[in-house]
DNA sequence: GACCTGCTGCGGCGTG
């Protein structure tokens, strides 16, 4: 490795950005470094940096961003040009913030934060200068257009960067359509093109990825991606666990519940619940860690679980629940106490930990129930074994007691399996690519609305000019947009005046004008939980509970003293009792490489090395079921009157091959890994699939018309149902991977 | 049967 000194990468930075890089003490530039720098200074490309670890990503983008912005005289340390940082968080924004602040000091370069929490002062100081580096949320950003809609091209003027940090957390998602529809009329209205800059650790497709970043121009987009190995070692272990039963049956439990007695949460909860808990404690207590649950449930259940084992030892308790719901003061607490380390705390957690702030490296890492996405169990991980020690992994999983009732599916432990076959994945380095099928008219409805708050109104012409000819929503037909535009005016989101031109409606005023508007993706309506007047958290509003019911939640417990739903309010007070509560939710879809290499793990000799003993055993059996139903060499299965499928694919292929299956009379249903044909025989299932593969492919949109509730993002309750099925379908449906999945299966078994 | 993210303008009040 080169010197600092002596690299063309150093060479190539601004006098007053090199002395910085000498005061930090830094040995040499990293790789990516060393790449990015000469590219970004030239200031004229479209980058992705993709590296592994946090610290050097934002210097290699910031040092030459802030190099070309104080211009190519050595003297000169005034400030000649904008550059826009986009993050998807405000806690990311305020870090940045202050590491910018220190960089650029002696010089003239403003930067200013933006965001719901950043006070009148700063924003003024933007609109005052209009240079230097603004950081700022996608949300605030539409807020810019919405409000100050005729000022853009001025406040804008001096625009050289557009730099979006996590680029992974917007590919495929609502929030990414908002942030694509924004850079592109952001330069629309400057009238020339803007170099993106994309910043991101784990992107599972370099090519969707930069297709993202520059729509219709991936392929000339200059991605760096860091190949240096973070070289630590990782431990790993999966250790299995078979439901036992709780100590007190629902019914008793209920019964005592009756007569005014408390019941305790342990003696309601699956022994192994409880077993898993007290490995926890003695495995963790005494260092940081993070403990993983997949519901912000469980990490009450085991987060009241974990206090209590504390508690009844006398010991200060060190096991502190963080997630979602709870507020902003409790989760900076238990952060606060991670970072500094000066006790013992670990975290039970949901992905909020998964990103964002650095809360410094932990001892390990566990996770209860299988995984749902590599990229996450992958980026878990990476918060510990920093600092050159070992990563430290566990896995703890759930299975069934299997008897006589056992459905088959089941009995072939697939909650192990799926996690085995992600623990492969992950050290095979594999990620899941984003699904980017969907067409998102949610969030086309919203930059509708936002282009015309922007102009002060808009023709339907200038609106598809903007929006989806050679734009982020190229993938709606103009039919499609037409009819869009319709349904918009008849729910009166929209109006027409003589000469043509789209206002907003009556109700289209009412929702712009309100803050609500800014946001692309849908956030459920919540109650606000008070103790003593103080807000400690949220539940959401169709989840509701009972007055003199009690609570488990913020790893204490509570009784509920008020609902008042009028001011969506409940107020607790302390109590012994309490039951985690549900939070609802919807479930994520598993990927076609997992169910794939569930199916290698069956059919494998060799046990994977991290299992314990009872993990061990529970593989072997899923193995053994897997033998007797058949399933190497059949993918039917008769079940009584019924046939099960077993595709070995992810979540969207089933879903959709049981939609053809019913779609053409055999009624059928996605059961965990499989699918139930219903009152069929495997030989009349086998001739169905084939008919599959040799008609002409159903219309996904005839398909979705057969189910319910599909309306789930924000806007969608405003698509009729001719749309409101075209866009679910696009999210939800692949009839080419259906069918292929069929063409599969019917030559399984012959 | 999952998780997470974000938000303006202005009136009213208290404090320096």
């Amino acid at each position: 490795m080169t010197s600092a000194e002596s690299s063309r990468a150093f060479e190539a930075l601004h006098p007053h950005v090199q002395r910085w890089i000498w005061r930090q003490g830094w040995g040499a530039l990293t790789p990516t470094q060393e790449r990015a720098i000469p590219t970004l200074v030239a200031g004229d490309q479209d980058v992705i940096v993709a590296a592994a670890t946090a610290g050097g990503k934002t210097e290699a983008a910031f040092l030459p961003v802030l190099s070309r912005l104080l211009g190519d005289e050595p003297g000169h340390y005034e400030c000649e040009g904008l550059a826009l940082y986009i993050s998807p968080l405000k806690a990311l924004i305020n870090d940045q913030f202050q590491r910018l602040e220190l960089m650029v000091e002696g010089t003239d370069i403003p930067v200013v934060p933006w965001h719901g929490d950043v006070g009148r002062k700063q924003k003024d100081r933007f609109f005052r200068k209009r240079q230097g580096v603004l950081l700022i949320t996608p949300e605030s950003l539409e807020a810019l257009f919405v409000t100050h809609g005729h000022r853009v091209p001025q406040l804008f003027e001096r625009l050289r960067y557009l730099i979006v940090d996590e680029l992974h957390a917007f590919i495929g998602v609502e929030r990414g359509m908002q942030l694509q529809s924004l850079m592109h009329r952001l330069e629309l209205t400057l009238r020339r093109r803007v170099p993106r800059v994309g910043l991101s650790a784990t992107l599972g497709d370099m090519g969707l990825a930069a297709e993202f970043l520059r729509p219709g121009g991936g392929e000339q987009v200059d991605t760096i991606v860091s190949t240096e190995d973070s070289g630590a070692a990782l431990k790993l272990q999966v250790r299995g666990y078979e439901h036992k039963p709780p100590a007190l049956s629902t019914n008793e439990a209920e019964e005592r519940d009756e007569r005014g007695e408390q019941v305790d949460q342990a003696d309601t909860l699956n022994g192994d619940v409880v077993d898993i808990a007290r490995h926890l404690f003695r495995t963790l207590r005494g260092t940081n860690n993070l403990i993983f649950a997949n519901s912000r449930r469980d990490v009450e259940v085991y987060g009241d679980l974990l206090r209590r084992e504390c508690d009844s030892l006398g010991v200060p308790v060190e096991f502190f629940p963080h997630h979602g719901s709870l507020s902003k003061d409790l989760r900076e607490h238990v952060e606060t106490s991670l970072k500094t380390g000066t006790q013992p705390v670990t975290a039970v957690c949901t992905s909020t930990l998964e990103m964002g702030i650095d809360i410094g490296a932990v001892a390990s890492i566990a996770q209860i129930g299988p995984p749902h996405q590599v990229a996450s169990l992958r980026q878990r991980l990476g918060r510990s074994g920093r600092r050159g020690d070992a990563a430290v992994l566990r896995l703890y999983i759930r299975e069934d007691r299997i008897d006589d009732q056992t459905p088959p599916p089941d009995r072939l432990r697939p909650a192990l399996f799926q996690a085995a076959a992600m623990t492969e994945l992950l050290l095979e380095r594999w990620t899941e690519p984003p699904r980017v099928s969907a067409l998102h008219l949610s969030t086309l409805i919203q930059q509708i609305l936002s282009v015309v708050a922007q102009y002060g109104g808009a023709t339907a012409q200038g609106l598809w000019n903007v929006l989806c000819e050679s734009a982020p929503f190229s993938a709606v037909s103009q039919d499609h947009f037409l009819a869009l535009l319709r349904q918009m005016g008849a729910a009166r989101l929209l109006m027409q005046s003589r000469d043509g031109t789209l206002l907003h409606g009556e109700h289209g005023e009412r929702i712009v004008n309100h803050y609500s508007f800014y946001s692309a993706f849908n956030a459920p309506e919540e109650f606000s939980l008070a103790v003593d007047g103080k807000i400690i958290g949220t539940l959401p509003i169709d989840r509701p509970v009972m007055e003199e019911s009690y609570l488990i939640f913020s790893g204490r417990r509570w009784r509920v003293l008020h609902v008042d739903t009028d001011h969506k309010r409940i107020d607790l007070a302390r109590a012994t009792g309490g039951r985690a509560p549900s939070f609802g939710g919807t479930p994520g879809t598993v990927h076609d490489k997992v169910r794939d290499k569930m199916f290698e793990l069956y059919r494998g000799a060799a046990d994977p090395v991290y299992l314990d003993t009872q993990a061990k055993e529970l593989f072997t059996e899923g193995r053994e079921h897997f033998q007797r139903l058949g399933l190497r060499d059949e993918c039917l299965v008769e079940d009584g009157k019924n046939t099960l499928v077993f595709p070995w694919a992810g979540d969207i292929a089933m879903d959709t091959l049981a939609a053809i299956l019913t779609s053409k009379a055999t009624h059928s249903e996605r059961e965990g890994i499989c699918v139930r044909v219903k009152d069929a025989q495997p030989s009349e299932v086998r001739a169905k699939l084939r008919d599959i593969c040799d008609a002409p492919a159903p219309s996904p949109e005839d398909l979705a018309s057969g189910v319910q509730n599909k309306q789930t993002e924000k806007y969608d309750e405003y698509l009729g149902e001719d749309l409101l099925n075209v866009d679910w379908s696009s999210r939800r449906l692949d009839t080419q991977a259906a069918i292929r999945v069929a063409g599969r299966l019917t030559r399984s078994g012959q």
